[in-house]
DNA sequence: TTGACATATTCCCATATGGGAATGTATGTT
DNA sequence: AACATACATTCCCATATGGGAATATGTCAA
């Protein structure tokens, strides 16, 4: 078997920086896709793929507006990476607390 | 260009739902290799290069013992992931707002 | 040293990728 | 209708992948 598809699910969608970035520009507002084009800098063929891996895993909504299409960040589908990452946060606290309490000079617990 | 490598960083390590599953296993105390391979049912190589793609990107700490390598995960790794999601998070936070005060009869804002 | 055990690496292969250029499709304007 | 604008899709290609089997490396034990 290969890799999993960029559009099996949000994980492997946001695996690529240049979705991450577009995902930022679009929380801000909703942009056509040649907004994102000058803004970003990328290839507009580039940015309607990516674009079309995001819409596959529901990471952004779109509208159409005349000649235009209007893309908007659906933070709703990002939260399963954030509860993911977040089963995590009391262990990197943990791993902190220890460094802090030996340059305190106090014995592990 | 293909796809960035796996190795390249966390986002494209944890992408793989395998990985992902070593790392919540590796997060409640060290493993040996063998005990990834009987308790998430995967094949003895397969680990070892999950392993290998985890350690170059610094999610998973090693130390020998004896003949076990005993291997556990770095949490402090995940966190990149869990500050760019949470970046989001007071727009999902949004979304609900709006959509229970919508539910209340109460106009948008 | 020889052998058993634990892990890592190599080999093979089908597959999806992302980039750029070119082309296709939809919408608006005159 | 004819044309321009805005996006989407197709084509081409080098590349890394993950799986399984086989093999290599490393460590302990007798």
């Amino acid at each position: 078997m290969a890799r999993a598809a960029t559009t099996s699910d949000a994980f492997n969608a946001v695996a690529e920086p240049r979705r991450r970035e577009i995902l930022n520009y679009l929380i801000l507002q909703e942009r056509a896709v040649g907004d994102i084009v000058v803004s970003l800098g990328l290839n507009q063929s580039s940015v309607s793929k990516h674009l079309q891996v995001l819409r596959n895993v529901g990471l952004v909504h779109v509208r159409r507006n005349g000649r235009h299409k209007l893309y908007r960040t659906n933070a709703e589908a990002i939260k399963p990476l954030h509860e993911w990452t977040k089963q995590f946060e009391r262990f990197w606290q943990h791993q902190l607390n220890r460094i802090k309490e030996r340059a305190e000079g106090k014995p592990d617990p």
